[in-house]
DNA sequence: CGAGTGACCGCAA
DNA sequence: ATTGCGGCCACTC
């Protein structure tokens, strides 16, 4: 069976996130097989390449993050270029943006 | 090559 | 409501 590494595997599931939706950390970790990894998912986004969509990843709380590049402000400023509504605590309504791709 | 760190999450007090 | 601690994998120095 051909695993993929989890890397691998978690930028493929960012890539499938379609604009204007966003994930959690921790549900990109479950998908990828390791929920406890959630951990892992930021520090692939941190050195992961610019072509996949991390803004589009946030965390449960649906705060966005603060090692990315340009920082909140930058980051917000993607979400609401793509029709988000980003609070003025840098937070997203994750229970209504949530995105949940296909289960098999 | 070894050790440390990280864009998190969940639980306990 | 806040604070503290453990746990996973990959990457950097």
């Amino acid at each position: 069976m051909s695993e993929l590494s989890f890397r691998h595997r978690v930028e493929e599931i960012v890539r499938g996130i379609p604009l204007g939706y966003v994930m959690t950390y921790g549900q990109i970790a479950s998908l990828a097989g390791n929920p406890l990894a959630s951990r892992v998912v930021g520090g692939i986004a941190h050195f992961g390449d610019l072509s996949i969509p991390w803004h589009r990843v946030v965390n449960k709380q649906g705060g966005l993050a603060s090692g990315y590049p340009g920082g909140k402000a930058n980051h917000k400023k993607q979400l609401t270029g793509e029709g988000l509504m980003v609070d003025k605590n840098y937070k997203v309504e994750i229970n209504k943006y949530i995105w949940w791709p296909a289960i098999r």
